[in-house]
DNA sequence: GACTGACATGCAACTTTGTTGCAAAAAGTT
DNA sequence: AACTTTTTGCAACAAAGTTGCATGTCAGTC
């Protein structure tokens, strides 16, 4: 794990540093996804709040981890495929959270199908969340 | 336009006033969704930053809008369609955000597909959004 | 291993966004 | 018009997010 650490931020071009390695440990042990605010109560009074949004902020930009979209004025943050780029991003999987529970799945396996838009609509990015309840909570 | 303001107030049994005409006027003029400072800016001095969040939890509770997820720990909201009601929403349309002009639309003819989802998950509700180009944007 | 430039972090101060309790005002009812 | 219920504005607060800057740490070089 340590070492898968080092070779993600490496890939990156970004240097190893505490909290870097200790955000992305959390994403790594995480079966789903992770919001600012669990980020900062997992790291506690390790890190400071400012550096928590400036690394998410350079994981976002790297493409080390994807945002996915939520009806209630949060953003959740999950880990990127290893094929994710700065400019491309291949994470056009559905996710799906739990109402009960409140976990967010990847599901990787599950592409999002690009349906047909009728208008003069450019369309250049599918996303679909399902709500509903997940295996522990049904 | 009036009438159509008390007609939709008074059907959810709500009594009609100020804030509450000129927020439904809003949307009703609007041919996109709406995010809470949109309307906070468009109204102005007018209302009370507390009115406008009261106003759109009571339209959300009564089935008169809908949330619309978003990447960007933004919440947007868009007028529902008539047969919409308090328990039961019909509001599985996909949603178009313009990604040069922001514009968000309820594509109201393009229903979410109902896609399968493998695993012990008990989907409930289908989201989609899709980003890109707008008619006027492209 | 020490030196050094580039980069990351913490702190403070600030802005923006969202929440709550309560008294005053407005809306609906008779 | 009088009364009851609901809505609103205000104030005070809490939470979330941003910015500038001094200090600390990292990665590469000697
Ligand atoms: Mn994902
Ligand atoms: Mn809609
Ligand atoms: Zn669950
Ligand atoms: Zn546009």
């Amino acid at each position: 794990m340590e070492a898968q650490i080092d070779e993600i931020l490496k890939k990156n071009q970004l240097s190893v540093t505490g909290s870097r390695k200790r955000i992305l440990e959390l994403f790594l042990m995480s079966n789903g996804a992770l919001a600012h605010g669990d980020i900062e109560k997992k790291t506690g009074e390790k890190f400071d709040r400012v550096t928590v949004y400036r690394t998410l902020q350079t994981f976002l930009e790297k493409g080390i981890i994807h945002s996915i979209p939520t009806s209630d004025n949060s953003v959740l943050y999950a880990l990127c495929k290893d094929d994710c780029t700065e400019g491309h991003h291949h994470d056009n999987h559905v996710h799906f959270i739990c109402n009960k529970c409140g976990k967010t799945i990847c599901l990787a396996d599950v592409t999002v199908p690009e349906i047909k838009i009728p208008g003069g609509f450019l369309p250049q990015d599918y996303q679909m969340v399902v709500t509903g309840l997940c295996a522990e909570c049904r």
